[in-house]
DNA sequence: TGACTTGTTCAAAT
DNA sequence: GATTTGAACAAGTC
């Protein structure tokens, strides 16, 4: 699923085949993924014009037009692009190819539809009006530490919360906290200082690491729980047997016998009352 | 056949 | 009012 890193990766893809290059036309197959635009509108954004440069925060990609404004994609769970020749290049589940004069075609593929393509005039504008948090990867300790504090909820959820921290989703929130030794469940707010420190490190050099490799999940496999995502399976760190539990509406995996609970006795949550029982 | 999955939004609950 | 929770959305996989 595209999260921080695989977005990251269709950045450069763009950058690499896309930009520069005279926009001849544009076919869009639905309007169902357009915010606040339409396709005619689309049409005269994009034609005759042409990309200029890339930008990206959190899950959400900005492509620079020349003449003025972006061109906005986030890919859902199921957003993809191809970039080839015209007569070569079709997807049965394509939203949008834009065509290029040199004869070729970038397109936007998204099978579940639950992706979005807008027209905005400013990515600052548009982040502070959706109200989207610092990107996971540009976030300082600092801030990353003052935001954990101030929420009771699961861990889990707050990393996820595209509002607190942009581009952090159920797989990658999974890998982290196993690697910090920390339930999903635990409250943000009860851990130490020095444990969120190293959940913001642990973090950063996952996600880079990931960037690096262009999100290619086959090169991360020694980051448990992010490929392989299964209950019962042995825990690579203490042999432990790893659990599924539905956390924010989303499947986890952990061990929980190496991932420790943390709570504030004083201020137990609704779900942490699962585990009293 | 139908349960399950994903990211986001919105409504409801706390 | 702020925060948290859970349902809903679409469609592919198993």
């Amino acid at each position: 699923m595209p999260e921080l890193p695989e977005v990251e990766s269709f950045r450069k893809f763009v950058d690499e085949h896309a930009l520069d290059q005279k926009i001849e036309c544009i076919h869009l197959s639905t309007s169902k993924l357009l915010w606040k635009t339409t396709g005619k509108a689309l049409k005269e954004a994009l034609v005759g014009n042409k990309l200029v440069a890339t930008q990206r925060h959190g899950k959400f990609l900005f492509v620079e037009l020349n003449q003025r404004g972006f061109l906005l994609f986030h890919f859902g769970m199921t957003g993809d692009f191809h970039y080839g020749k015209a007569s070569e290049l079709n997807h049965p589940s394509y939203i949008l190819s834009i065509q290029f004069t040199n004869n070729h075609v970038l397109l936007f593929s998204d099978s579940r539809m639950f992706g979005e393509i807008a027209l905005i005039e400013s990515v600052e504008d548009f982040i502070q009006t959706r109200g989207y948090g610092p990107d996971a990867l540009q976030i300082g300790e600092k801030e990353f530490v003052s935001l954990m504090s101030q929420r009771k909820a699961a861990v889990k959820t707050v990393l996820m919360n595209q509002k607190m921290l942009a581009g952090v989703g159920n797989e990658f929130s999974d890998a982290i906290l196993f690697q910090c030794r920390i339930h999903p469940l635990s409250q943000a707010n009860s851990l130490k200082k020095e444990q969120v420190e190293e959940m913001h490190s642990v973090m950063k050099k996952i996600l880079k690491e990931a960037v690096k490799v262009d999100a290619d999940r086959s090169k991360l496999n020694h980051y448990f729980l992010l490929n392989q995502r299964k209950a019962g399976l042995r825990c690579v760190r203490c042999n432990g047997k790893t659990e599924w539990m539905e956390i924010g509406g989303r499947s986890s995996y952990f061990c929980p016998s190496c991932q420790k609970l943390y709570s504030n006795p004083e201020k137990t949550g609704r779900s942490l009352s699962l585990f009293e029982q």
